[in-house]
DNA sequence: CTGTTTGCGGCAAACGTTTTCTGGAGTATC
DNA sequence: GATACTCCAGAAAACGTTTGCCGCAAACAG
């Protein structure tokens, strides 16, 4: 069933057909009424391959992140999702999984497809496969570490606004051993972040110097902690690259009877829904998905649909802040060990929460 | 760049190219070679919509879930997407968020797109939209609650396996009182598992009362925990309908210093990643989403690909199976209440995990 | 040497739209 | 009443592929 088949039976042409479901203003309304009453008693759909093939525009959006499994994408997915339906696009969604031949297959399938534009919500990108795309003057968006040239979007973090503030509130709770546990040492995210410590901590006169590396899941934050243990002067708090790694962390902690927060405190980054839910909840700071999602779609947009691109606002900006929760306390006062005790005393939570500021 | 530049700088015809670029073999290996010169040389990659339109086929798979944000379906969606990359497929993702009118536009943009095949890998859907792909011969997938019609396969999921495991697993650490969290009562999946409880505890001599309903999410968990509470006996156990809701019992147990597993044993449903990393670790029923995936990919495919659909393995099915973590232990010997004390001794986990079997 | 077969490349139609251009009918102007 | 203008619908080209069909050349048989 076609435009052609429309046309035959409400006795016009293919023209006025399209122009009627365009919505074209000029087409008399006698007519558009009887192609509308038509297409809706076949069912009809225009066919969106045909249509974007002299359109030369597909409508689709070209979205890759590192995997969705990590719970820092889904939500940036549903709400790009959720602009996107909004707008009448489509969302080409891929994963990398970190791995350089589906970054490379990433790509070739939104050129293929021909996508209007692509985001790039991914923490490290082999620079050579962009090219491909910037030589066939396809819109980009960039998280954070895209090359600085014209006809590429950049969303810059300000990683150090909020990894200052969780900084200095350890610091408020005279915490003075703390460590970092960095994501892996190829993205330069990770690296950001990491000095983002270091600068906050050498602001207050700390030496980061119990920095540990990680590889953003919660297995790396199992073993950071099992590495930390074998200090001789273990840290009494920890902040870590990311949520998943500050929960592999807590659940080392529960493991080895380490109670946080009153022997260990911990500050995660990203502030993942799940991060309300974790025992304790997770004081982290916060990156909002949402935001970052919003701004990339709008960056995208317009790129993509601005005849003229006003070549100013290419840059946008996300801020991060601490958000507290429970995760952190007190250092504890005595000696600044964490050694696992036997049948300690559990506080309840009533009182650990009422002590804080 | 299209086809007939390559054509032109090759010197052959377009209908050459497009042979030689679909490794059709009666063309001359001679000009096969200069056409893929030329085609590397430009960086030339085909066309798809263009392709599609005279295919007819899109080569794109729909798949509808309902909230990607929801941690059971990320695994899918991965497993799938590696599946269709696989095969040369695109996939075109769409979530409901569980609202009728954005599922109807779901399936708008699926036949506006036209898919080769939709995978519905929700919960609860309106039959009606059902009818729209299934009018236009569109293969279809369904987990669980499909129509038993010819044109439509089924992945039937036997929960009552896994389910009378966790009973039977909650009974023979003499617990008795065993509460049970529904998930949203509209859903036939939600039922599916509230009623294989219910048998599997009449099996056993048990008698089914303590049924809350829940929403599958984990503040609907945390509300169950409490209404559970206000019981004037309380349940030593309770399975909840997936493990969202499980996490948010456990996180309202915390909240409520009740101790996990030894006051109260809590099992989850699904196995999601993440429940491995619980505090404790969630013992739950598993469905594994990997297998889901690699089923439902399976039968699309072959709907979409067999010229001869052989209608006889048209039905699918997975089973479920308990996994044992540390949620679950003996249920508390003397009264059983559950009421918050302080200052409660803690159990170390060592302890406490080796008193398991 | 001629007639038949085989192998392979090119022409052109087809896929389902949008849109430019053209032309006809109706209306306004003098 | 003739001319000019406006308005709107239709014819047809275009988008970038694939592929059925045809024809040419080479190979082969007689």
């Amino acid at each position: 069933m076609d435009i052609r088949e429309i046309a035959r039976r409400a006795k016009v042409s293919t023209a006025t057909v399209s122009r009627a479901i365009n919505r074209v203003p000029t087409v008399d309304p006698q007519l558009a009424k009887r192609v509308w009453k038509v297409v809706n008693e076949l069912g009809y759909y225009p066919n969106t391959q045909a249509r974007a093939l002299v359109l030369g525009r597909s409508r689709i959006l070209g979205l890759i992140v590192s995997e969705i499994t990590n719970p820092f994408f889904p939500e940036i997915v549903q709400t790009f999702e959720n602009l996107a339906v909004k707008n009448n696009y489509e969302i080409l969604l891929t994963s990398t999984v970190h791995d350089p031949k589906r970054m490379e297959s990433s790509v070739r399938r939104m050129i293929e497809r021909r996508v209007d534009g692509v985001a790039i919500l991914t923490f490290g990108m082999e620079e050579s496969l962009i090219e491909h795309l910037r030589f066939r003057k396809v819109p980009l968006v960039f998280i954070d570490v895209g090359p600085d040239v014209p006809g590429i979007a950049n969303i810059r973090i300000d990683y150090q606004n909020g990894i200052r503030q969780a900084v200095q509130h350890l610091a408020a709770f005279r915490h003075s051993r703390i460590a970092f546990v960095t994501g892996p040492l190829h993205l330069k995210s990770a690296l950001a972040r990491r000095d983002a410590f270091k600068t906050s901590m050498l602001e207050i006169g700390l030496s980061p110097e119990l920095i540990v590396v990680g590889d953003h899941r919660m297995e790396g934050g199992m073993q950071a902690l099992l590495q930390l243990n074998r200090l001789s002067e273990r840290p009494t708090a920890v902040v870590c690259s990311n949520d998943m790694t500050a929960i592999g962390v807590m659940r080392e902690a529960y493991e080895q009877n380490i109670e946080i927060p009153d022997d260990l405190s911990v500050i995660g980054f990203d502030d993942i829904r799940l991060a309300e839910f974790t025992i304790p909840p997770l004081t982290t700071v916060q990156m909002s998905q949402h935001e970052l999602a919003k701004i990339a779609f709008q960056a995208l947009l317009n790129e993509v649909e601005d005849e003229a691109p006003s070549h100013e606002h290419r840059n946008y900006e996300l801020t991060t802040s601490l958000v507290l929760r429970r995760s952190t306390a007190l250092a504890p006062e005595r000696h600044p060990t964490v050694a696992p005790k036997e049948n300690r005393i559990r506080r309840s939570n009533k009182t650990s929460s009422a002590s804080r500021p």
